[in-house]
DNA sequence: AAGTTATGTGTAACCGGTTACACATAACAG
DNA sequence: CTGTTATGTGTAACCGGTTACACATAACTT
């Protein structure tokens, strides 16, 4: 491994030196400096960036913490993320907490024990103060609370857009999927779609749904029509169920959207690949993901008067489960 | 922060003893590892990892290195990989090279720099020496070399495994959608179709895609109906083209698979949900990641006599896009 | 011309761990 | 009872960077 004081004996100065070139601070003379480059050149040098963040108790490491990349909302928020702090040259630690707050707890000790220079938290433990005695620039995704940045669609409003969308495209008997309990956003989704329905004049029955993975999707979808089997309108919890729903109904032989209408929550790529393509409400999840790091990125350089809550817009996206004009 | 310092004035000891605690090794009394004990835990003490990195030229992270998150196979990979080196207390760096060079070799950069006990890259710049310096193991995910261990699934095969299944269950005019150029295995792929397909009494046409995003599967999809409207059997290049299809074609009102016979690959979670239901040649992605990360873990624990060439099965799924006997 | 400021460079302390080495004492062997 | 080995602990060097500080010289001031 080539280190400082190789380049420094190469060149003939001293390590300091090397290091004023290296991060283009104090005064250097222009002849100096060109030696120095020469040798760093030379010798194919690259600093250690663990010493760096030794001594400056920060590294260039942004720990990202999520339920699941598996689910197909994750990586796009993932990739917003990536994108834009690596413009500033940051990197990502990354985190599967599957909602479990032991790994959550190990993941945030790994961030501060590796000098994670900020936190993205895209979790449900934020209530338990877990991360309050942290002196780490954190910012929630996808999530949000009093106490901290974070950057969130407004679960609310989505869930009333599709209940509105819902009922002013002619369904009666709506069925409303309820997300996992523990999933905040979900929640919010599903009291929007509530409030709505509670005052349009039509039937609407609940589905509570425990999870959000593939394996059991299609298990909502069935339980779906053997409770409600004369349902004309659902409001899947995600898109996943949406996708599965859809699979469901066509094996029943239902016409979509003419006996059923469908409508999910995120648009995740794959809906407007399903057949019929399934209409939703859009999260802009690389958008967010841009948004949050990009409030991190300000919170760490201390910027002045930041807003410190974004809240992202929801969008109907009209395909064809639900029905048109 | 809490030092060690801080422990061992708290315990009265020396950082050498409190270090030996930490460690368990060297000798260390009965009474002075309690007190010791005793005083890292009230004062809540979590040991800096990048100290320990340095001195060690190690850390406890390993590199990963993906072409695109965003594609719905990799999530799986990455779950299999993170949840296997955490086992071992390893957490990940995450980087997506988006198959550039310069991308690829920036992250190379940063975990060395970072001093990563090992790294698994699935991109495809393998050829181009950038590994051969590093002195860091390396194990490669759906891909190979003779160089360096590897993970991956015999392409060569899935694409026989395809082409059979689709010639044995009566389609005549096949259409073969090739992956792009640069992409190794799905090249391999490609070559394997190929190989049944030239030995068959039918017709076959190539037609080459250049990407596997979401957002051109669709285009892909009506180039192949435009250019070949009368095929009666797709291999499509993965399962996001492979439902790209489903879809376009009962736009196009085409029966499936009575009209048209449809076979993906990779078995993507989405796979099973799409209707009909894909048919498609499995490559079990989140055994692959675990397969990559044990086999890392035992490189860097040098263990004797490792198998570093795995070869995983590849399988036919069959569902509803291909004709039943 | 003397005082002040700007520029250029090196020495050594520091970041928070790990460990080689020195030293002391206890346990054991013959 | 002395020599050897095992056990327990502390001091200080080390990992590879960054930077406070000291010092020297050059460039301005007035």
């Amino acid at each position: 491994m080539i280190t400082i004081k190789d380049v420094a004996r190469e060149a003939g100065v001293s390590v300091a030196t090397v290091s004023r070139v290296l991060n283009e601070n104090g005064y250097v003379g222009e002849e100096t400096k060109k030696k120095v480059l020469k040798a760093m050149n030379s010798l194919n040098y690259s600093p250690n960036e663990v010493a760096r963040s030794l001594y400056k108790r920060e590294s260039k490491l942004i720990g990202l913490l999520l339920p699941d990349i598996t689910n197909p909302f994750f990586p796009q928020l993932a990739r917003g993320i990536e994108d834009t702090v690596n413009q500033s040259g940051y990197r990502l630690l990354l985190g599967n907490s599957d909602e479990e707050l032991e790994k959550e707890l190990d993941y945030i000790q790994t961030f501060v024990q590796n000098n994670v220079v900020g936190m993205i938290s895209a979790t449900n433990h934020v209530d338990q103060n877990i991360y309050d005695a942290l002196q780490i620039p954190l910012v929630l995704l996808d999530r949000t609370t009093d106490q901290y940045p974070s950057v969130y669609s407004d679960g609310r409003e989505g869930g009333r857009l599709a209940a509105r969308t819902l009922v002013d495209k002619g369904a009666r008997r709506v069925t409303l999927m309820k997300g996992p309990a523990h999933v905040k956003p979900a929640q919010d989704r599903f009291k929007g779609a509530v409030d709505v329905l509670s005052d349009a004049d039509i039937d609407f029955s609940v589905l509570a749904t425990t999870s959000y993975s593939f394996e059991d999707a299609k298990g909502w979808a069935e339980e779906l029509f053997q409770k409600y089997p004369n349902t004309d309108g659902v409001i899947a919890s995600n898109d996943i169920v949406g996708i599965a729903i859809i699979h469901e109904a066509l094996r029943l032989g239902k016409r979509i959207p003419e006996d059923l209408q469908i409508i999910g929550y995120d648009d995740i790529p794959q809906s407007s690949l399903s057949y019929p393509p399934l209409s939703t409400i859009r999260q802009p999840a690389y958008e967010m993901g841009q948004a949050a790091a990009e409030l991190l990125l300000q919170t760490i350089k201390k910027e002045p008067g930041i807003e410190t809550k974004i809240e992202m817009p929801v969008e109907f996206i009209e395909r064809d489960t639900t029905r048109k004009e």
